[in-house]
DNA sequence: TTCAAAATAGGTATTTATACCTATTTTTTA
DNA sequence: TAAAAAATAGGTATAAATACCTATTTTGAA
């Protein structure tokens, strides 16, 4: 009797990648492959006629990005599980397309058991992410502060104002809010750009993120 | 022979959790307490004169919290390790935690096992993380969008304009850069607001890193 | 209790951002 | 290829932020 064989699409814009999963997959039992395509229009055509159940999906291709497909794909065709495979092992991707909608991210440097693990799990509706890239991502997420003595220490004051700025609110809002003058939070406001080395409230409010003084 | 006994100090406001732990410890040949303290201003003081290899450090206390504790004493002692012990399993808490210089975060609800081999693990100087805790971050960091239909669209243009705000320019300047008028950035920045819902840059910048449009 | 830091606030100017329009050209998509 | 969306840019205001000062009061730590 033959086994179930999970249907798998491949988009990649380098037939190389393409014909080396191809032959891949062509020993594995329980998987065969729907379709392939080279870019994301041919994607969007093919995809719309043929649904695969694990779509094998690049970051980089012309034309739409992997992200920008996995959105379009996930809100199309929820059934359709995607896994991102991809030579971009920094930590801003995996986040990004596991955001978009892949349910696995793994690297075409990585083994062929690996590969069809992923495969596999992404099938059953699980998320799979390569040892590897997990360490990356837990590392990034809680990185220490690079330079102890470069976190600038803010007063209590500033700390609050630096929540209100976050909270949408104008120096002068936060003024009455706080009970104080106007003049008193631009000049909070000044300090907190200072000791963060920034020019704008934009800039700072990233960098108070990053640093993790908000939230 | 007698073993080296790692030096141990507990900073907990709870007599019962730094009675519990001195029970535990005391059954461990590898390890002594040599210092336990009720709140902040007791550690800094007692720590001075008395630096531990591993500080237990509880992150709610009254008077200074554990972030600040845990900045002002990796500051100071750089060479004291120092290991969250709580009940807060929320990932902020873990980020900004292992951020402000602690190496490891365990839970009080953990099995005695784990409390040792956090503690051997700090003091070799690697991290430690509790498996439970690890899978959260994990799951934080990469957690999908919540509500797909929510997550504005924004087009190309404008997350191109977003990494420029993003990264500490004006109108002007990103104008310059991309060989288009100021009006057309400023267009943009509106855009982006309107679309992420908010009424400035920094609130933007916040937003938009929520959500992971930027790093 | 004395000293230093933090919080307060004002003056004055300039620069940027924000708001609300309209409108054309370019690109994308159906 | 027609229609829709995106990118472009101008007019005109106002609001807000930024910059660089000085100076007093309050608070906290040695």
């Amino acid at each position: 009797m033959t086994p179930y064989k999970i249907k798998i699409a491949i988009a990649d814009d380098h037939p190389l990648v393409i014909n080396g999963l191809r032959h891949i997959l062509s020993n594995c039992p329980d998987m065969e492959i729907i379709g392939s395509y080279n870019n994301g229009a041919e994607l969007l055509t093919g995809i719309a006629g043929n649904q695969p159940e694990v779509l094998l999906l690049d970051v980089q291709m012309p034309g739409q990005t992997g992200d920008e497909l996995a959105v379009i794909i996930s809100a199309q065709y929820p059934l359709v599980r995607m896994l991102a495979l991809t030579n971009l092992d920094n930590v801003y991707y995996i986040k990004n397309m596991m955001r978009s909608g892949v349910q696995g991210y793994i690297l075409k440097t990585t083994r062929e058991e690996i590969l069809l693990e992923a495969i596999r799990t992404v099938y059953k509706g699980e998320q799979y992410l390569e040892p590897v890239l997990k360490e990356k991502v837990l590392i990034d997420a809680l990185q220490a502060k690079r330079d102890v003595s470069a976190v600038p220490i803010l007063s209590r004051r500033e700390k609050e104002v630096l929540q209100f700025i976050a909270a949408n609110l104008t120096s002068q809002q936060i003024a009455d809010k706080l009970f104080v003058s106007k003049r008193t939070i631009d000049n909070h406001r000044i300090n907190l750009m200072l000791k963060l080395g920034v020019k704008n409230g934009a800039a700072l409010m990233k960098k108070a993120i990053q640093m993790g003084l908000i939230n």
